[in-house]
DNA sequence: ATGTTCAATGACTACGTAAGCATTGAACCC
DNA sequence: GGGTTCAATGCTTACGTAGTCATTGAACAT
């Protein structure tokens, strides 16, 4: 009458081997099994290897849950990233390499609008994560506040105006654009538009605030124009507005690299000849930038030097709450391509 | 002697309010906190008013990880991505767009190498995951098969060689290719070559197949060359070869838009005139293949349905072993650009 | 031989929630 | 008015693991 122990063991392997089945099937406790799997070297080797044939027999596979909810360490980081965009989606997969090498998953959370993130954030909490990057340069400063109260490790990542709220890892904005500025002026531009992409974004006002600054210096006023988002669309449009400008500028320094490119073919397709009629300049340093298409000078950012630091704060989990958030500063690197000139 | 209950709710605060928590606080039982949160029309408008502002008060936030080990579900459907890759990150993100929106969350496993997605899959089996995505058109038949015995949803995305195996969706690789192959005839071309990114994905074996059956009826040859990645860079490396092939060629289709970057700027570079001198293809619809600097013809692929059907299957949560696994295989769409063109 | 030490293992419980079952009490029916 | 019904709520347990503590026994020292 009793069932018979092939159909019990595929009933088994269909859902859920747990380490008591194991455990039982071996021989030993659930402890013991539960102890070759975290902390085999506490195990004797005949034990050891007794269990780890049995579970591979079971197809056990331990569960990650329960682990979570005992242990409270997930092993998972969380990502909050804006659902578009060249620059995000590379940091993202960036993130997603490097973690992977630790052990570590990533699990997205991204958000179309800014006015998401709320939601996004509310969502984010339930999740007892071991970590959260904050990769977006329009957080607010209250919900910056409110993930600073969290007793999880945050990182904002490129998000300059939450120095000092949270910890943060960010390319050097300022200087970078600063940088190209220079560059621009010694190349002898004299008329320089500035192209954002969202003028709300930290990260445009810092890179602005970069050009504008280094300019003023030289006498060299700055216009800001806003393309509306950090999009190729956006910045082909634009170009249109910088086409019919007077007086015609010598030079546009653009945001984004995303935005570059738009801005590049619209001004190609409104017969503006790059480098000859007008300098451009870019920033990230996508790979797309240094493709023959473009070749467009621009400010690189160490993606992956970025990355490894904002983990090394997530991971370094000194849980010290009176010292200031630290802030890393990661310079960049200038890669001078066609779209300017380098002889005045 | 007892300890200050602001002590108390501060300690609380730091880490961990649970229902039990705030149970005791609005002097209700666990488990009617619990029906606040999971189905509130069971609780009375009263209780329920109560309850959530004694959860707010305490800020409560649910616990996802133990909902999940209770219930057997964590809302969380897995990806298994490759790490590099223009087209992967486009449906990366449009999966976590829809997925968001559907209260699920997406957990990242990317791989640099194909040797890793053995450990991969091992990794993932811990995560009891509500659904798994196998997006790389590189993963072997015995690991697919592997997938097939696990008791999760699971669904190969654009992984022609997993049909009938695991459920699948795709995009009609073959039939793409093979029109593409007929507007190019239509136009004239007569000596084709095909660049493939890499000869094991199945997208591209598949696509050639599209390509060469077509062109073969009608008497064209068509050679395939093997880029070696799907990168740009390999791509553009591969152009030398094509501009010093005899006979040389009149037309080129690429195996993947990013490759046919490569091969658009490699070909400029060399000198070689597209579309006069030669025409060019690609295949993908990536946002940049319509970017005025490429302006490439393709063939675009629906990511948000593709993505839609995707998900559908994985929550259809259809445990019916019986059956064959379904496949969908959704319609692409031609887009002419300025690489072929349109009168013969 | 007796005590000491320590590696190996087992028993037990907590992690935070949800679902089943039991209980209460008010509204309702004849 | 006593029985029936049903909404509202409480009690209890299970999910699968890991850490704490207790127990065992072998090796070793005295």
């Amino acid at each position: 009458m009793s069932s018979k122990s092939v159909a019990d063991s595929s009933r088994r392997t269909r859902r859920g081997v747990t380490s008591v089945d194991v455990a039982a099937a071996a021989g030993v406790s659930q402890a013991t099994v539960g102890r070759v799997f975290s902390s085999p070297e506490k195990v004797s080797p005949a034990t050891r290897d007794k269990v780890q044939d049995t579970a591979a027999r079971l197809g056990y596979v331990p569960n990650v849950i329960a682990r979570s909810l005992k242990s409270q360490r997930t092993n998972i980081i969380g990502a909050v990233v804006p659902a578009f965009g060249e620059y995000w989606q590379s940091v993202l997969t960036e993130f997603s390499r490097q973690l992977a090498t630790k052990d570590r998953q990533l699990l997205l959370f991204s958000f179309a609008e800014p006015g998401d993130v709320d939601g996004v954030l509310a969502s984010v909490a339930q999740y007892r994560l071991d970590g959260l990057v904050l990769a977006s340069a329009t957080i607010g400063q209250d919900q910056l506040i409110q993930m600073r109260e969290s007793d999880r490790p945050v990182v904002a990542f490129n998000h300059p105006a939450a120095t000092g709220i949270v910890p943060s890892v960010s390319v050097d904005n300022e200087a970078g654009m600063a940088r190209l500025a220079m560059h621009l002026i010694n190349t002898g531009a004299r008329e320089i538009l500035y192209v954002g992409g969202v003028s709300s974004a930290s990260t445009d006002q810092t890179r602005y605030r970069g050009a504008s600054r280094t300019l003023g210096e030289h006498g060299v006023a700055c216009t800001y124009l806003e393309a509306g988002a950090f999009t190729y669309e956006a910045g082909y449009k634009v170009a249109q507005n910088i086409v019919e400008r007077q007086p015609s500028p010598d030079a546009v320094m653009v945001s984004s690299d995303e935005v570059a490119f738009g801005v590049h073919d619209g001004l190609r397709a409104a017969g503006v000849q790059v480098p000859d009629d007008l300098l451009l300049t870019g920033f990230d340093g996508l790979s797309q930038s240094a493709w023959a298409g473009f070749d467009l000078t621009t400010l690189v950012q160490a993606t992956d030097v970025l990355v490894a630091r904002a983990i090394e704060i997530l991971l370094a989990d000194d849980r010290s709450p009176a010292s200031d958030p630290v802030s890393v500063v990661v310079p960049g690197t200038i890669r001078f391509g066609k779209t300017t000139v380098t002889t005045p």
